[in-house]
DNA sequence: GTAGGGTTAG
């Protein structure tokens, strides 16, 4: 029932309103009106009806109207009455008719009605002008109801109270006029009128209904402090928040709400339970429906198909299968949609088979593709696309060579001609797992057995096709799929755009971006942006900045990532002023740089050693009201240390404590290396206690950093300690820091340890590549140690051993002997 | 329905 019904008397304004007393003669006359006007064919010129008609009163009106359940011969007999010599409608039949057209939702009598009552100039009780405009309300002609009512009170029919009022307002709460609203409220209160919970409440209705939350509040907080908070406002405001996505708020009010002994009923339950599910907050969806199982409201299979729906969404098995089993002992038997939902998520074949035979669900052709393609989704998504193809090939006629489990249940249900959906199920899965050829020939054979090839199947297969660089059959396929009539869609267009960006192939993705245009697409940013990226990889950031103009002049707005994206390009090829040139063209233009757009640009003028000019760029990003993060204080950290001012780098840091940006493991690595560059490796072990005993675990580019500061700094007996304590932790050391400890160890007249490190190297197997630096420094080391009597035999030795020469490049082994040149 | 982009340290 609406909730318009519920009037604030706690009935339904569908009873009778009017139920005098008739007299004996009055109530045959009404029985006679009744049976001539319900017998069909109506004949009106009857001579019994004109007989009837010149005794007809109000009261008898009011009673036959009450006695007619067709909305159609109700109005017949109010029409007819109307046109009766002497006799005039009062407010109570209008609203006994009103009352029927609301209910049979008949707007456009309804509206005439409400015309016709001005017209006759019928007075009204404040009663009953409240009556006719939730007859109107209950049907939304919010604007009608509220053009009466000024009608009516301008010619004095009626003279408006509270109750009138609060009507008006209840019906404008069906609406978000939040105007019209304040104004009858504003109006009622300059009548006299003081604002009760019946004012009140619609209020609060029409700021949820129009989102505004913080007028909302505050009509409850009026609510709340002189004591009329219900079931009925709070239900409100929970509905309300839950429709706008506030699920954690609607539910902390449901917790409130427990406070005031309130309890929501059951229909609130059950919306609420739907929408946070849609709005994805299973978890607060089943808290809600414990709450319901607990106040004794019986669960129906709707909420655990909503439920499980849920849970299988966001790939919960196991709470799906105990809420599942829940609702089996509950006494409700599954339907094919839970158990199709439930198939689909969970991961084991057997239990599959075992949810589907105990289910006792009886399969009918319908039921049994339903239940046959989730399983097929199920083996796709579970990795076993082999054995979800292999199934479905039984489906188009190939003979199953294994009886057992999946196969068997196949075989068991019989043959069931495989449906659209199954070819996209397996398509796909092919797809996902590089089978395109096989895919390709399956959407062919589609058309043998004259099955319809749906849009998604041409995107998703055209998808496939040129996210693996085969761009021959995306083609093949684009023509194919126009022949059928269907025309590309945005998707599909996206997909081509994706292509050519990941490709770098920057004027076919600009004729993409042409076509595009000439069909209403939008190309979407982030394959613009992977464009400029990979372009500014390779250096080719003047390139991409170009791309941007032209995008820019076939009239797509980007957003600043693909901006930033350029900028930093430009940076990374040391185009600092051309970086600064479009970073100002853009603000120019109406853009607001974020926080990383900033970040990019200090990093880059702190790397070209303009620490100062950075700190400017600092400043109007604060001055725009914008919060410098980690990586900001990071950069600028960093800057400072490379700047060989690490008095300003440390002040930075303190800055940053200051301000409650908790330093990171970058941090502490970009001082950790500022210090040990500055000759101080004992503020460095500082920092690193400190890094560690506020939680902060350190990396393996931590560890490096502090093991080559101290190599350094001539310390490669502590370095070594590190290096072991990477080892403890699992970490690996790149060949670099291998080096910078045997070049520490050999500068420390140690060449048994430097020795040491590098049988380690060549027990692990690292050797860089020869194109690497890291290469001649490790000749030069291996050099030094051959040289060296204490190690040379050794070092022989162990590039000798056969097991080693096949790990060590031969080049490096012939080339140790030689020093560099 | 479709998919999700830019910044920091050795």
């Amino acid at each position: 029932m609406n909730s318009f019904f519920i009037s604030r008397f706690g009935r339904s304004i569908c009873t009778k309103i009017y139920q005098a007393e008739l007299s004996p003669d009055a109530k045959r006359i009404a029985d006679g009106l009744i049976s001539i006007f319900t017998n069909k064919p109506l004949g009106l010129e009857n001579q019994e009806l004109s007989h009837l008609g010149s005794k007809l009163t109000t009261e008898i009106a009011e009673t036959v109207l009450a006695g007619i359940k067709n909305w159609r011969i109700a109005y017949k007999f109010f029409t007819w009455a109307t046109s009766q010599s002497g006799y005039h409608h009062t407010c109570y039949t209008y609203n006994a008719m009103a009352s029927i057209l609301s209910r049979a939702r008949r707007n456009a009598p309804l509206k005439e009605l409400a015309f016709d009552v001005v017209n006759s100039r019928c007075s009204m009780t404040p009663g009953a002008l409240g009556f006719l405009i939730r007859c109107l309300g209950s049907v939304k002609l919010v604007e009608e109801a509220s053009a009466l009512f000024d009608q009516v009170k301008m010619m004095g029919l009626c003279v408006p109270n509270n109750y009138t009022y609060s009507c008006l307002l209840e019906t404008i709460s069906k609406s978000d006029l939040i105007n019209l609203a304040e104004m009858r409220m504003n109006e009622m209160v300059s009548n006299g009128w003081e604002a009760d919970k019946f004012v009140l409440t619609p209020m609060l209705k029409v700021y949820c209904n129009a989102g505004k939350f913080d007028k909302a509040w505050a009509v409850f907080d009026q609510i709340h402090t002189r004591g009329w908070v219900d079931a009925h406002v709070l239900c409100i405001l929970v509905l309300s928040l839950s429709k706008w996505g506030e699920v954690d708020k609607a539910f902390e009010l449901i917790e409130r709400m427990e406070n005031y002994n309130v309890s929501l009923n059951e229909k609130t339950f059950y919306v609420l339970i739907h929408g946070f599910v849609s709005a994805s907050r299973v978890d607060k969806a089943l808290q809600l429906f414990e709450k319901m199982c607990k106040v004794g409201v019986l669960p129906d299979t709707g909420i655990y198909d909503v439920l499980i729906g849920g849970l299988c969404k966001t790939k919960e098995p196991e709470k799906a299968l105990y809420l599942y089993s829940q609702m089996k002992s509950a006494g409700i038997v599954p339907d094919i949609g839970i158990l199709t939902k439930l198939i689909s998520c969970v991961p084991d074949e057997d239990e599959i088979i075992k949810l589907f035979e105990e289910s006792g669900i009886i399969l009918d052709g319908e039921s049994t593709i339903l239940l046959y393609n989730s399983i097929l989704s199920a083996l796709v998504n579970n990795g076993s696309i082999e054995k979800a193809y292999r199934v479905f090939r039984s489906m188009i006629g190939d003979k199953l060579d294994c009886e057992t489990g999946i196969e068997k249940l196949f075989k068991v249900n019989g043959i069931i001609r495989p449906n659209p959906t199954s070819f996209n199920i397996i398509i796909d899965g092919l797809c996902k797992s590089g089978r395109l050829d096989e895919a390709l020939d399956l959407f062919k054979d589609m058309d043998q057995i004259a099955l319809r090839k749906d849009i998604t199947l041409y995107n998703n297969l055209i998808d496939a096709m040129n996210n693996s660089d085969r761009f021959e059959d995306s083609l093949y396929l684009l023509g194919e799929m126009k022949n059928s009539g269907f025309q590309p869609t945005q998707f599909t267009y996206n997909s081509v755009y994706g292509y050519f960006c990941r490709r770098e192939d920057v004027p076919e993705a600009l004729n993409v971006v042409k076509e595009m245009r000439l069909h209403g697409h939008e190309p979407w940013i982030k394959h613009s942006t992977s464009l400029v990226k990979q372009l500014c990889k390779h250096g080719r950031a003047v390139e991409a900045c170009k791309f941007l103009i032209d995008m820019v002049e076939e009239g797509f707005f980007l957003d600043i990532i693909p901006y930033s994206a350029a900028i930093d390009g430009l940076l990374k090829i040391k185009e600092v002023d051309r970086a600064l040139e479009l970073f100002q063209t853009i603000c120019a233009r109406g853009y607001r740089p974020d926080v990383i757009a900033y970040n990019i640009l200090i990093n880059g003028l702190c790397k070209a050693k303009r620490v100062s000019e950075s700190q400017d760029v600092l400043n109007e990003m604060l001055s725009n009201g914008l919060v410098p993060s980690v990586v900001t204080y990071n950069s600028l950290i960093d800057g400072w240390c490379k700047d060989g001012d690490i008095d300003k780098a440390l002040l930075c840091f303190s800055k940053m404590c200051g301000e409650e940006r908790e330093p990171n493991v970058v941090t502490y690595t970009t001082l950790i290396d500022g210090l040990c560059n500055d000759g101080r490796p004992d503020d460095a072990a500082t920092l690193w206690v400190e890094m560690e005993r506020k939680g902060c675990t350190p990396n393996s580019i931590a560890f490096m950093a502090m093991i080559n500061g101290l190599c350094k700094n001539g310390r490669p007996d502590a370095a070594l300690v590190y290096l072991r304590d990477m080892d403890k932790k699992g970490l690996r050391a790149d060949s670099f820091v291998y080096i910078a400890l045997m070049g520490a160890f050999l500068s420390n007249t140690n060449p048994h340890a430097a020795f040491g490190i590098l049988k380690e190297m060549v027990d692990k197997e690292m050797f860089p590549e020869r194109v690497d630096r890291n290469h001649s420094l490790l000749k030069d080391a291996i050099f030094k140690l051959s040289e060296d009597p204490c190690t040379s035999s050794n070092v022989k030795r162990l590039l000798a051993a056969g097991s080693i020469q096949s790990n060590f490049p031969v080049v490096v082994v012939d080339e140790a002997f030689k020093p560099t040149t």
